[in-house]
DNA sequence: CTGAAAGCGCTTACAG
DNA sequence: CTGAAAGCGCTTACAG
């Protein structure tokens, strides 16, 4: 039971003031050696450790930052956590985590909890029921209350934010032009959503790489029974030699559909996802997949933070960072 | 910019002193109503709200609690840390996330910074690296500096700490019994954890399943190599019926040999694994699972903890508590 | 009913 | 070189 020591126990036991101890600490050149010495050795010998609640009254900070997931169980997300855990580790924050559930309102009331002075910064992805609703007051409340903000993962708002996001359009025409340089020309797409920011620019990167000769072929429903039925229609009927999926749910629909109608993949049936490796790597045949480095987008994210929390950055004029993407092989690829 | 009032200036406003403005918001029967309520009105129009950090240090608490975790990528662990987060947000605890990424190293470096104040309790799953050396100091640390202290997950060890747990020898007996009482015979085991408690305790609820007349077939190893090559024999000389993996890894490698061998599951072979929901329900077939609840041990743990805090328990008599599992049936049990 | 004072544990400009 | 004082923003026992 060592209970914890005081900067004032430990200038009482060295018969000295709390402000000569408290300098001694931090290496004041006011203090002699001599003092400098005992006081320090003292602090050792009973490992004081300052009250880190009270340096940050004092400094007039939180020393944490608050994190928002909309949905943990996302691999995704969780690895966006473990890079911006990591980063703020090195930076010294301590990292407060929200889970907003993908649920608007509990996303406004975290919001609000950040205002009340919880947090110096908040690193947020959006919920997508914010992004449906378009309701964003809540988020400009941080900004006014002056509360740095880096918003990741989806980008695609006007908010006044520092901003880490993914080169959505780019990574599927990268993968459309994957097929296209091997000779395949039928190349359809899968999305269960065509309808939002990120789904319409990678459609987009699809549509671009392709050249009027090929045909698209689109199989997009937010309907999973309607997705199911035109994936089915695209792929059992030979209509197309590879599928690219936007999203996760139409990957996982596309397998599945392919292991049920005993399409063999990657021999009739080339597959690339957008899912993450955790799920990639384990179904059979194992998918590739565009890895969107969610550990370098937290670090990114929070790197960023520090720097506006550092005063790096000019207010008012927001950074914008983008992630690439990488198109990583496993066997639905295989040529 | 509505940068954030203090009590004192508050007061300065209101022509009274920062006690009666304290006190007014905090409905003291010693103040008049006519000033509590001029004092409220003032807050709510300039959207006061008490300092977090200066309450904390009044208070000498810091109304935050560290939640320490192996693997965030590990959906068991992040659905735990759901569990926790949302459990916290009723108790009005600030959740602080650090990822141990299974380090022994880094699991002292985290337990060394709690030890400091930052957090009122902690919340921990014990890293495997720890787990294997049996160098648990670090986490006496924290119950000699009095930091209450709830071990999750993995709580064979002789810590004093309070326990949240999963009953590993009743899963695993009843998944055994679930195939005697189909009448299959030839039932193995695949594990990669044989060695290690949870491991040990699972393959032991299987043998108590088994009568005499029950053949064990296992197939154990810690070498991926060698795991596979004895799960193949077991699997594709059609030794066993129907086999229980313990763990991931021996679930992925079974599924997996059964797709390559094309051993038809469940027709030729019953599988139940120890993976998350998240993965089995996408693999093909899906394969049928044992549930641990994961969001129910965070919450129950962040209860625990919060009536240790409050008192609740006696000292030096800990808490252990056993959340049930549950065999989930999806296509690779299917009859 | 109101306010001055002490104190939570620290840091730092200032006086001596 | 050392220490008293002020202050970070709050709460609360106490005096008036």
């Amino acid at each position: 039971m060592k209970s914890k020591i005081t900067l004032k126990e430990l200038a009482k036991l060295l018969n000295v003031s709390v402000s000569t101890v408290s300098k001694a600490l931090h290496d004041s050149p006011e203090i002699s050696p001599k003092t400098a010495e005992r006081v320090k050795e003292l602090a050792k010998l009973h490992n004081y450790r300052p009250n880190p609640v009270a340096v940050n009254l004092k400094r007039s900070k939180t020393g944490t930052i608050g994190v928002v997931i909309p949905n943990i169980s996302n691999s995704f997300f969780a690895r966006v956590l473990s890079g911006i855990e990591a980063q703020a580790q090195e930076q010294n924050q301590q990292v407060i985590t929200y889970i907003s559930n993908e649920s608007l309102e509990r996303e406004k009331q975290i919001c609000d909890m950040l205002t009340s002075g919880l947090v110096d910064g908040v690193l947020i992805a959006i919920a997508e029921e914010t992004h449906k609703k378009k309701e964003y007051d809540h988020l400009f409340s941080l900004v006014d209350y002056d509360i740095p903000l880096v918003i990741y993962d989806r980008i695609n708002v006007e908010i006044p934010a520092d901003k880490v996001g993914v080169d959505d359009e780019q990574s599927f025409y990268d993968a459309t032009n994957y097929f296209l340089e091997r000779g395949i020309k039928n190349i359809g797409i899968a999305s269960a959503i065509h309808h939002v920011g990120i789904g319409k620019l990678r459609i987009k990167g699809y549509e671009k790489a392709l050249s009027s000769e090929n045909e698209q072929q689109m199989a997009c429903s937010t309907d999973p029974a309607l997705l199911r039925s035109k994936i089915h229609n695209l792929i059992a009927n030979n209509k197309v030699e590879a599928l690219l999926c936007t999203d996760f749910e139409s990957t996982i629909l596309a397998t599945r559909i392919a292991y049920e109608e005993k399409i063999k993949v990657p021999e009739q049936l080339k597959l690339i996802g957008y899912i993450s490796k955790e799920i990639a790597e384990y179904l059979t045949p194992s998918i590739s997949y565009i890895e969107q480095h969610p550990v370098e987008i937290g670090s990114t994210a929070m790197q960023l933070l520090n720097n506006r929390l550092e005063g790096k950055y000019a207010p008012e004029q927001f950074k914008e960072s983008i992630i690439a993407t990488s198109l990583m092989h496993l066997e639905s690829t295989k040529f």
